[in-house]
DNA sequence: GTGGTCTAGACCACA
DNA sequence: GTGGTCTAGACCACG
């Protein structure tokens, strides 16, 4: 489980996707109790602060909540996690159909390049 | 011809892709000279020195040189105008199916979701 | 440490020399800290945006990196250094040879002068 | 030959350089008259602007003189150009000797440094 | 406090 | 008029 944290883009994003991946991929289930912020700010060699802010980062979304006392958990709404999987899906072929147009090929030619490339 | 900026990223970086955008789709041609810095700028409603920024970047990928005094000029060599083009639209390739396999769809998935969208 | 700049070139070429030679000779180490873009800014007595621009170019050499929110470090590998040092060394030899031929000498009067001049 | 004239420098330099050449190595010799301006223009593919403040350099040196209506001459005085050509290279063997000791080398260093070279 | 970006406005050498 | 450099000063996200 490499946290892998380049400089590229915010550490508190890259942590936030990480995350969220975990939780597309099933890593962490439904009802999942996360690790405490300390924890996970040490095992990502990371300021508590900035996993701190990915955290909040994620309740926003939905897909955590926090109780007070005890910790914070993965939701129990699946239907949340299922959106989530098919949104990040669908962003990814949408924002790839635009950039390949922008290169000027057509629907069809953006086809045949990806079947190509699965070929490999 | 419009701009677009925004400002997720850095201005002077859109403004290196959208050139090279313009120069990929042949909207400039090898040989051809670039406006002024200053008529650039104006245009893109930016300081001149952000517009300079973004064009010696773009100097350095070899697409364009400058004269001193006679102006900026596209490559006469179309060979890098097309590698540059096969590198963007890998690039772009590449990068789609990684991410898409890092949501865990395996390569079927991906071409069946593809398909998919450019029918709709 | 005199900075020493003078007109004759940029003065944020200059100042990206002058620091690689710093590197090279050990003055600065691998995984050193450099001071801030401010503090250098200050000490060499140059705009913080000229210093900015030397340090950024200095960094497409791999001889540096920067991280967002702590600083610019020297590379840890040790390797680039020294590649870089002979580098340095052989770009001299090699531009003084091809001048002192283009003045009418042959390698083995070069080798005279050259003798002559260190005996001085 | 060539001109071989690149942005990196000015090209009025360029063409000094190459005129001063031409004229040490005896390509030019004592008394010799130069070609028209304009001549020299069209040969070197270059505004005569250029060329022009090439010459008025060159001049300024003692090694070309202008009679006003015969065109310009190269120096009888073959003492200049002696000393013109012992002084370029003095100033070659300097510079390359300043620049490898501040790359940190001492002299016997350099000297076995400039005889690997030739020898290869 | 750190690096990074941007604007505004000035100046220079070259052709 | 062209590219290029520099200063001064401001603002931003990140940690």
């Amino acid at each position: 489980m490499p946290w892998n944290l380049n400089s590229d883009s915010p550490i508190f994003l890259q942590i936030t996707d990480y995350i969220k991946n975990d939780i597309v991929l099933g890593r962490y289930k439904s009802g999942d109790k996360l690790p405490s912020v300390r924890d996970l700010a040490v095992e990502a060699g990371v300021n508590p602060n900035t996993m701190q802010r990915a955290l909040s980062n994620l309740e926003q979304t939905g897909l955590v909540h926090s109780e007070r006392t005890s910790g914070r958990f993965i939701t129990e709404d699946e239907n949340i996690i299922k959106e989530l999987k098919t949104s990040l899906v669908n962003k990814q072929i949408e924002e790839f159909f635009i950039n390949m147009k922008k290169l000027g090929l057509n629907e069809e030619e953006i086809l045949q390049l990806v079947s190509d490339f699965a070929g490999k």
